[in-house]
RNA sequence: GGGCCUAUAGCUCAGUUGGUUAGAGUGCUCGCUUGACAUGCGAGAGGUCACAAGUUCGAGUCUUGUUAGGCCCACCA
């Protein structure tokens, strides 16, 4: 028996159900896929690769919601009977993590270099260890239906092979490569990274230095403006634009760098230069700028460093060699300008290159670095979204997609960091270090290779080289296992867009040449959670929540007015709120539609719980569930019911979680609640033991198809309600979606309660308005009979009374069906009654005005369709027969 | 510099090929010991659909432009 007694909670309290209802979940395995059947074929798989998490996270509010998302595609697929696996696993997030524990060794007074890199390794296991597993633990937390029993690291032993086999076939087939190039150093972390691990800032203030350049020959000079007078040692020319007759004659000639001993650099024409920026001339420093390497390729220019990778100037920068690049510009410019050569100093305002892990700012330079030739790989990828075997959802993420492989670039893999997948290359020979020059022989292998003298490469992989293996290296790949047969391709990947290139997109093309198929089928990328100020969600900003906090009742952030602790709304709750914001790219964060998810958790306990009760009062306790339609109204709950499930399952297949979960909750409260059960209410003290019985079996229909329907979205109050109805039940979480019935759908019957509660509306309004007691039973008359039942549900509905009163109506309330007649009694107050009839002639008097306009409008009638110039006249036959019956 | 998304009730958002008097939740106002639920029930007020022009019998919806907010990409020293 589970904790509450319906009996006696009046409430449903998320936190005393939530954690049991977990571990009867993970006890019983019915997360896990189980054995494979005989002749299950691919469509009686699903299964999604969870987004792995860093080993150094927490759970955040996107992977609450990307949680969210994920399980309810997973229940109902599992509920419809598909063996289903949800891939679980950790990411262990090289510059990330690394960072992370050099800062703890920082704060023990202890440093990486001071470890040495076998203990620095040791140590971040060991811390992986201790907080790897926190974030999975807040997965089972939140319900999350994951394969728990198949977790993976992308650094386990199993993913080291796959990751080591994807390089060697790479290098194999020459599309990895060492090269020299242009790298983005990081000097906060000491690594280079990739581009798009940078970030361009905006609005950075620099001064821009204008330098005047001599001519060799003594004739005259030319100026170049630079923000970054420093690197001018590695200058190798000056560029003008061909096209600028001002510089047309000194092309060819050469120039004096200044400070550097007399060293000549020739002017050369590029069309690259803009001819109305600065001077028009621009210095060539091919070392240390993106731009001007390319300029210094296309004319066949050295590309000389000025500054290392230990952020100082190097030996060709003569006296200023040692200094750090921000001590040298201070330096080079007193020197430049004690020698008359700076000739203007201008503040300066542009965008500039960040890294996003350290936050220190890019230095450009050339390093012996690892590269992967995408180009090749990134056609096929093209292709799989243009030919719809990949889905990206929404679609306009794909035109994205498709721009960013069109124009793809060589990806430097390799990083000088400890924490990762250490490259499989060995050096032997020479007198330099292998790290940064080349070495005579160069061995790429899984297996080390024989003899002696070989040096590992102590780079590591780009973290995101093994994530784009991730959904074929958590099946086994390159074994050919059952689970690789069974679940790949998965079916689903939900993401978030910053990583569509950095990640998705590299998994397509890795899957593809890899596993020979695409990844997954559908993309969906899912919305970004902002706080409720509509600022970016974050730690530092004040504006991060914390989902834990929301469904255990931590403190609420600054960023909300209403300070104090939020409520236990439990993960139910969250889940639901978090899917019904889930709509365009950017939404706020929305407190109200978490307390709208713990109102219908409420609501349906309530209803489960009422239902429950009245059986047991009956002696019903032990009924069967199952449909035993007598009337209209059970009828239409059965119809209703039919479709809600369609209408939930079309919102999940669509990735509409928005429209899934408010549906539900639209279907709960104002079908099932405020209609159905009151409905029966009357029925059920009526006394007939059939109709009763009838009438238990279908509310309990009712109870259950509902609970089934909404525990994809839901699954902890769903679950626990379950485990209260009668039979023998297995959990709900591997019980079975509702079938497609469509003879369950009973149109006569909808349109029948659909009149009856339009009148009981219209009714309802009427007495307020005229100030009857509520409580008050007014004698009533209908112009058209409605049918016993109907009838009965309007007089208790209503509090009308169809037997008693008589005379002259004192007052009429019409709807498009049904027309009642108030009779003459105390508790109406005539003054009111005839204030509202007069009300009610005026709008409908209105809008009778407007349709005879709109129809006799002769170019409405002539060129609007038929049929919607038919609908107009019907209206407004109706209207004028309510105003006639008034 | 290029591109994308968003703008509808006080707040958060629906509104699917153009076609009732533009909806919901929440907040607000009024009322209710309605035998499941006050995390409840009933009723009500509240919108020139950001702005401007256009297409159309008809525009929240389509086109163009403008404004505001957000995001992505990009090599002007």
């Amino acid at each position: 028996m589970s904790a509450p007694d319906l009996s006696t909670r009046t409430r449903y309290e998320p936190s005393e159900v939530e954690p049991q209802t977990a571990q009867r979940w993970l006890d019983s395995g019915v997360f896990e896929p189980g054995a494979r059947e005989p002749g299950a074929g691919p469509d009686d798989h699903y299964s999604i690769a969870i987004p792995p998490p860093n080993v150094t996270g927490v759970l955040h509010m996107g992977h609450a919601l990307n949680g969210s998302i994920q399980d309810s595609l997973i229940r109902l697929n599992r509920m419809r009977g598909k063996r289903t696996k949800w891939i679980l696993g950790t990411d262990h997030a090289g510059i990330a993590t690394q960072t992370q524990v050099e800062k703890k060794l920082a704060r023990e007074g202890r440093s990486r270099k001071e470890l040495g890199r076998e203990a620095f390794v040791v140590e971040t296991q060991a811390w992986r260890k201790e907080y790897g597993g926190k974030i999975v633990e807040q997965f089972k937390r939140v319900g999350a239906s994951c394969d728990y029993g198949d977790e993976r690291f992308t650094m386990d032993e199993g993913y080291v092979t796959a990751v080591q086999k994807v390089f060697v076939d790479c290098f194999e087939q020459g599309l990895i490569y060492r090269d020299h190039y242009m790298v983005n150093w990081d000097p906060g972390s000491g690594s280079a990274i990739s581009d798009l691990e940078v970030e361009e800032k905006e609005g950075v203030e620099d001064t821009l230095f204008s330098i005047a350049y001599p001519f060799a020959d003594g004739d005259g000079e030319i100026v170049v403006a630079t923000v970054r007078p420093e690197t001018m040692f590695g200058d190798v020319a000056v560029a003008v634009n061909p096209s600028d007759e001002r510089y047309a004659s000194a092309i060819g000639r050469k120039v004096i760098l200044p400070l550097s001993g007399g060293k000549e650099i020739p002017v050369i024409a590029d069309d690259h230069v803009k001819v109305d920026f600065g001077s028009g001339a621009l210095k060539i420093t091919p070392g240390h700028d993106p731009n001007d390497f390319e300029i210094g390729r296309r004319h066949s220019l050295p590309a000389p460093s000025a500054i290392g990778e230990d952020g100082r100037l190097t030996a060709l920068c003569g006296d200023f060699a040692g200094q750090t690049a921000d001590e040298a510009r201070t330096t080079v410019t007193d020197a430049l300008r004690a020698s008359g050569a700076l000739r203007a100093e201008d503040p300066y305002v542009h965008t500039v290159p960040f890294s996003q892990r350290s936050g220190a700012r890019i230095e450009p330079l050339i390093s012996l670095q690892w590269f992967m030739n995408m180009e090749p790989l990134a056609g096929p990828a093209i292709d799989a979204v243009q030919d719809g075997r990949v889905r990206i959802h929404p679609p306009v993420q794909s035109r994205r997609y498709v721009e960013w492989l069109s124009e793809i670039r060589p990806w430097c893999v390799s990083r000088q960091l400890w924490w990762g997948h250490q490259l499989p290359v060995w050096y032997r020979g020479g007198d330099g270090d292998p790290q940064k020059t080349e070495a005579p022989e160069t061995y790429v292998g899984i297996e080390p290779p024989q003899g002696e003298g070989w040096v590992r490469d102590e780079d590591v992989l780009d973290t995101w080289f093994s994530s784009a293996l991730w959904p074929f290296a958590t099946l086994g790949w390159p074994e050919q296992t059952q689970d690789l047969a069974d679940f790949y391709p998965t079916n689903v990947l939900s993401t978030a867009r910053d990583i569509l290139f950095l990640w998705v997109a590299r998994m397509v093309m890795l899957g593809l040449k890899f596993a020979g198929d695409v990844p997954f089928k559908d993309v969906y990328v899912h919305s970004v959670i902002q706080a409720p100020d509509g600022r970016r969600m974050s730690k530092s900003l004040g504006t991060g929540i914390d989902p834990i906090d929301v469904i255990e009742g931590g403190p609420r952030p600054p960023v909300f007015k209403q300070g104090g602790d939020f409520p236990a709304y439990g993960s139910d709750a969250v889940r639901f709120g978090l899917l019904a914001i889930s709509t365009t790219q950017d939404v706020r964060f929305s407190e109200d539609k978490v307390q709208q998810g713990q109102q219908l958790s409420n609501k349906l306990f309530n209803a489960t719980r009422f239902v429950l009760l009245q059986l047991e009062e009956l002696g019903l306790g032990e009924i069967e569930a199952a449909p035993a339609p007598r009337t209209d109204a059970d009828r239409w709950i059965l119809s209703r019911l039919e479709r809600v499930a369609r209408a939930t399952e079309q919102a999940l297949d669509g990735f509409e979680f928005a429209r899934a979960a408010l549906g539900l909750y639209d279907f709960v409260y104002g079908e099932l609640c405020d209609w159905y059960v009151e409905l029966a209410k009357p029925r059920l003290r009526g006394g007939d033991p059939d109709v009763q019985r009838d009438l238990a079996a279908t509310l309990l229909f009712a109870i259950d198809r509902t609970l089934r329907v909404a525990h994809p979205v839901i699954p902890f109050v769903t679950e626990e309600l379950w485990s209260h109805l009668p039979g023998e039940r297995d959990l709900l979480a591997q019980s079975t979606w509702p079938e497609a019935d469509p003879s369950a759908i009973d149109e006569q019957a909808e349109a029948g309660i659909a009149a009856l509660i339009e009148a009981v509306t219209a009714v309802r309004g009427w007495r307020e308005r005229v100030g009857v007691k509520p409580s008050a039973v007014l004698p009533a008359r209908l112009r058209e009979p409605l049918g016993a039942e109907l009838e009965a549900s309007l007089q208790s509905l209503a509090r009308v009374d169809l037997a008693a009163g008589s005379g002259d109506a004192v007052a009429t309330v019409t709807t498009a069906g049904v027309v009642v007649d108030l009779l003459p009694d105390e508790n109406i107050d005539l003054d009111a009654a005839d204030r509202r009839l007069q009300a009610r002639r005026d709008e409908i008097a209105g809008e009778i005005k407007r349709l005879e306009g709109k129809l006799s409008n002769a170019k409405f009638v002539e060129r609007a369709p038929a049929n919607v110039v038919q609908v107009e006249r019907d209206k407004l036959a109706v209207l004028q027969e309510q105003l006639a019956a008034l």
